[in-house]
DNA sequence: TACCACTAATCC
DNA sequence: GGATTAGTGGTA
């Protein structure tokens, strides 16, 4: 009586067949990615995607004469404009085609109900292309109207960005002439906030300004009287 | 078993 | 060369 060795699969309970399997694909995948930086299944797809076989059909084959098999070219046969036509109209109702619907329009045909079949898929999938066709315009469209109006906004913002700037440079300057105006002990500037605040014209920025104290400097803007107020 | 993706074969 | 018919293998 021969016994089995230990380690022969017979003997091995699935779950640790399983195991080495898993152990397998891990040692697999480290060895090509050290640094784990993909997932086994990544590397396992890619590898897949890469020695993807390709499936090629064997061409058609009946017996010959003298036991020899001869290669023949499968004969495609048209189906004729009404055969076309009622498919059509039946796939229009319905794209899926169930049993008895697949039977009723073979005989109605006049055509094998397998036939019929592969005509149904055929179709869906030809209609499956121009959706996705559809889809893909529709969003090319899409993609392209928002290049442009991100292109719009960048361009206001550009705008904004300049104004700002200006609008500082001024602010600034007209701080520094009101402190050398301090300085030189003149009279203060009228202003339509306060008679006792400096009040500055920045009427191109579409706003004016006030100075409240060192620090602080008061904005209103002319055409939403929305006020704000900054750090100077 | 029906369905799908992919493909080959064929027609026009 | 595009459209159509049909074979093949995989999957739920």
């Amino acid at each position: 009586m021969s016994s089995r060795e230990p380690d022969d699969p017979l003997d091995t309970p699935l779950i640790m067949i399983k195991d080495r399997i898993a152990r397998s694909r891990y040692n697999l995948c480290h060895s090509l990615c050290p640094s784990g930086e993909h997932s086994v299944v990544s590397i396992l797809c890619a590898l897949e995607e890469t020695v993807k076989p390709q499936r090629r059909r064997k061409k058609n084959k009946v017996e010959g004469r003298n036991n020899t098999s001869e290669v023949v070219m499968r004969k495609r046969k048209l189906l004729s404009e009404e055969q076309v036509s009622l498919l059509e109209r039946s796939f229009g109702d319905e794209h899926k085609l169930e049993t008895e619907r697949k039977a009723k329009l073979a005989s109605e045909l006049g055509l094998d109900p397998h036939q019929v079949a592969v005509w149904f898929q055929n179709r869906r999938a030809r209609w499956k292309n121009k959706k996705l066709e559809e889809e893909y315009s529709k969003l090319k469209t899409q993609h392209e109207d928002t290049i442009i109006e991100k292109y719009h906004l960048e361009t206001e913002v550009l705008k904004m960005k300049e104004q700002l700037f200006e609008a500082e440079k001024k602010i600034e300057r007209l701080l520094l002439e009101h402190k050398s105006d301090i300085s030189s002990n003149n009279s203060p500037t009228s202003s339509i906030f306060s008679m006792e605040q400096p009040h500055f014209n920045l009427g191109e920025f579409g706003m004016e300004g006030q100075l409240m104290d060192d620090n602080m400097f008061f904005v209103a803007d002319y055409q939403s009287n929305y006020v704000t107020l900054w750090d100077n």
